[in-house]
DNA sequence: GTGGTCTAGACCACG
DNA sequence: GTGGTCTAGACCACT
């Protein structure tokens, strides 16, 4: 479900992040559910625990997950967080399109681009994941 | 004319990299034109002159300049940059929206955004820039 | 009447205890009254009976309560423990105020707040509070 | 100049971005002024260097400092910072007068605490501190 | 030299 | 079992 690169320049603590906060996005994930403890998804990824922890402390202090000593993380009320994410994602687009079009792509090209993003974007949404049930929502 | 954020968690490699290159690709720089050397633009922007030749080696790697030794460095054809650049541009607009769009955002916010990225891009491309040619051209 | 916060991040039977002795110096409590036992609190808050029983050792070990083997657990004179309590809170406040202005708050500022505090706390006291006694009492 | 209590419940952590507010705050420290370095204040204290990042770390979320790869940490701007640190102090000192109150201690006695607590603090405040100006300002 | 990331493994507090 | 803290030591990117 929830796929590393190990090789990645990015760090894992943050595809980590990315793509909890990508699940909980997607709706993919109930309102208050668990998350998988940092010990077993650290097993099941092949990574440090410590690494896991990171992640998810981070995304506690933003408020996508809160976490109880001793019982768990589990994810923050949804509606509560959907907007703040989707802003940033819009902030995103901006900044690369303003980027693209200073470096003189054309407004056409652009747009072709953002067009054929947003359908593969609708393909991937309505693709029923297969979902590892038994590990994110416990 | 080239500004460096050095708070900014971009390497200032990367800032300088990108700098450059934009400025050809806005047509800024004639092709063939000389760059500033490597000590003289690290002495004018106040950085140190192993990462002046950081960027400026990646960007010859990347085939937007060439050096010649001794005579110092100089813009490739623009012609033979700008479509690997702008493709790189566009990879990057695909990646956002897509990334917005699993992010549950509207088909239309997304492209109201693209929209008004479009409109400030161009206002700054009008915009009759200050070049401070003495740095990028020597 | 008691009322933990799953979510906080104090330690449930710190709230356990905090709320015993709030209550008990209040003057809700009557002196030598029995408290609930362990499992019954445990089952109406909805938690752990050890976590339960750390707070009434805890608190036994303070003075605050003592316990007869067999009968329950019982709230010590009230006049014994007052003063010791009170002192740790004084000390408290000590602390939060030498600190305040250690970071640079104004004597006024501290001033002003330290009288409205005193205020809310006047209101709270005299709110006749709605005590559950069935579980309080037994 | 900087003192962790090892044996300390609060993590060494917490203790290290206290200490660190503070002086920034009493003014001890000059904006813009570079902290010791991770590596440098770990074995000048005793600790892991892990230890001291996750506080560097942590201040920086706040805004406290920034840092640059490669440069080191700096502290922020300090009145943007100010503000924002006193208020936490002041609705602490507002908890804790609250607390008190309830606790049943005489608006009387907390006054006289706060009094005390002004004085020892203003003392502080006025003895020079032996500030370890190589460790500290660099 | 600097900070940033990661691992391995330890100990603690909580439930 | 859970998360929280800490250590020791490694490797990387940046200056």
């Amino acid at each position: 479900m929830i796929e590393i690169d190990l090789h990645s320049r990015k760090p894992i603590y943050e595809q980590l992040k990315e793509q909890i906060t990508k699940l909980l996005m997607l709706g993919l994930l109930e309102e208050s559910s668990r998350l998988p403890s940092v010990r077993t998804l650290a097993r099941d990824i092949g990574i440090n625990p410590n690494t896991v922890q990171k992640a998810y402390q981070q995304l506690e202090q933003e408020g996508i997950l809160y976490t109880v000593t001793g019982k768990g993380s589990f994810l923050s009320a949804e509606n509560v967080i959907r907007k703040q994410v989707q802003k940033k994602s819009l902030d995103e687009v901006s900044q690369s399109v303003k980027n693209a079009s200073l470096n003189g792509c054309s407004k056409d090209d652009i747009i072709e681009f953002v067009e054929n993003a947003l359908q593969s974007a609708e393909i991937l949404k309505n693709k029923p994941l297969k979902i590892d049930e038994k590990n994110i929502k416990e």
